[in-house]
DNA sequence: CTGAAAGCGCTAACAG
DNA sequence: CTGTTAGCGCTTTCAG
């Protein structure tokens, strides 16, 4: 059997109680008695088992984080942040990973119930009201990122703005007839920056049409909702095609919900014979790392940042359990590349 | 105070001992007293305490993985894999996320020494001969993922081999000039893939002279060595840099020890007004998520596979301590796209 | 300051 | 089958 507390107590011949103060930096200990425990310690090679503390403090030392994991760079980025955050303080990570978003209340409930951990962060995921209540009302601090609940702290992305800014960016660019691209037309993310494009549009005196917009649910096949709420490189592909198809008003733009939606798009319009930026600027949103790589103009959200502030805030709720609820709100940033010009 | 197993207990009108037996699935109750105890628990909302259950059982139900994390993609596919396969098990990940080497033991004496563990599993990390003994004598298993061990279990691509076929497959093409790109010239993939680089120019009489091999620290600039044991984009790209200055050997196809290499290199192909595949065939290792959308010729990693296979046999080292040492080496399969072309 | 003792919530061996 | 009891290894009063 390993070393425990009681090995220690007999070879430095002190109480455990001592011991404990001595590992826990106790200032109710004689420092020439720390010093021997200290010693004793040293000597047997003894590491407090990490279990029974929390047991005994009523604390995991454990952070959950809740994702989904399909695509790729943004939470690899923003797990970056939480990592590299969490290491200042003495906290593990368990990371719960959603592929399909009816196991997530599984997750909520385990983090919840079971007390594997002292607090919660999830990612791009709805909160229902439910989870919400059972959380404020439960001891474990919940943290949602991406998403918004307004019980519960959250940091997002401003999605309106951020629409807003790439709308902009093209229209500054001399485009008039500029279409969107988006995912799952319900899903907040794409609401919200639905909202944005429409406002720079009308600010601009321009009108949007129907035909303009494009969903992945106006796709007609079911398939490629499945994927990411239909944020994906398929459905970018086939409402581009869709575009070019019925193309009669001479969309000369696209702005894209997401980067990979982009990609998608941009897959389609080269294979239609026709060239970026010259025939059609797009834009994306995200910047993932692919973005780069393909030159592709986005707004930039801070994923890394992103992280860091969520594993700080959630570090400050552990201290502060009543900490009041606090909505964080960080504005994208454009990223200007290669494929929009010009009109 | 949440609901412990006393009040269960309780309110079912039995001992404690029942109440545990209930819950786990003990074979030693009678159908009708798990009845009522199972329903006193739905009454009172009860679930068990994980860690109370950590601490009697003595396990924690928890696998730790220590990942380098620089290079997103080929990590988060082994993560994947990770993650999906666990779902099938009752256990949790702790992710432990090294940006710098130094760190790694740390990590490794937190696994070992504190038992918030089960089972640890480590990736692309050498592991020292004073480690490997540590962890064989304690009770908790580790598997060395992306590297190997001989006393330790391991799960690894065949780098030879990959490097073999890599080769090969440019000398089928006809090439005859080959340069090979490599990451730090030390580090274990590397020597394995020259070797195969080396194997396959020979084995086809041709012969492999000191200007046609660049590796990172061959490039007087410690700071390239710095990300990723100079597996790296800038790496890449100076390599290739130098290739273009002082080739007079003809070179017309180069093989490069990673996908991001391949891609630093690429830009530089690029940069210098020449192209792919018309000037230079080239070939990475890894099949990264961007050597499909550059296009890049690969030997493909099976990283889910290998996230699935790492799971499963851990568990395997659960259910039986003394299983023996195992290790297995999968073949990485060629990928082709448009950066290879005949001579 | 320090030792003893009482838990933390659960499992498992032991009687019955 | 079931209740009781002794831990699991540590923290934290509570006396002294």
């Amino acid at each position: 059997m390993a070393v425990t507390i009681y090995d220690v107590a007999r070879v430095a011949k002190v109480g455990i109680g001592t011991v404990s103060r001595a590992i826990n930096n106790s200032p109710q200990i004689r420092p020439e008695t720390k010093k021997i425990v200290l010693h004793a310690i040293k000597e047997l090679g003894y590491t407090p088992h990490a279990i029974a503390q929390g047991l005994a403090r009523k604390k995991t030392g454990i952070l959950a984080a809740i994702m989904p994991f399909y695509t790729g760079h943004f939470y690899h980025e923003l797990l970056r942040g939480i990592m590299k955050t969490l290491s200042k303080y003495e906290y593990d990570l368990i990371l719960y990973y959603v592929d399909r978003l009816e196991v997530k209340n599984n997750f909520l409930n385990r983090t919840l119930q079971e007390r594997r951990c002292d607090g919660v962060l999830t990612f791009s995921m709805e909160i229902s009201d439910e989870y919400a209540e059972k959380f404020s009302k439960s001891k474990v601090p919940l943290l949602i990122v991406d998403r918004a609940h307004d019980k519960i702290d959250c940091i997002q992305v401003k999605n309106e703005e951020g629409a807003f800014a790439a709308t902009k960016h093209l229209i500054e660019l001399g485009h008039k007839n500029i279409a969107m691209i988006s995912g799952h037309k319900e899903s907040a993310p794409s609401r919200e920056r639905y909202r944005g494009y429409e406002r720079a549009m009308q600010e601009s005196g321009l009108t949007v049409t129907p035909d303009l917009f494009i969903s992945a649910d106006a796709l007609d096949n079911p398939d490629l909702l499945q994927q990411n709420d239909g944020f994906n490189e398929h459905v970018g592909e086939s409402a581009m095609k869709r575009l070019l198809q019925m193309d009669r008003k001479g969309i000369t733009a696209i702005f894209a919900g997401s980067d990979i939606l982009a990609i998608g798009a941009m897959k389609a319009i080269r294979e239609a014979g026709l060239s970026i930026p010259k025939d059609y600027s797009i834009i994306g949103f995200d910047d993932i790392e692919l973005a780069s790589y393909l030159s592709l103009t986005t707004m930039q959200q801070p994923m890394y940042e992103i992280g860091c502030m969520a594993v700080e805030r959630i570090m400050e709720k552990f201290e502060d359990k009543e900490s009041p609820v606090r909505q964080v709100q960080l504005s994208p940033t454009l990223v200007e590349r290669q494929t929009t010009a010009p009109l």
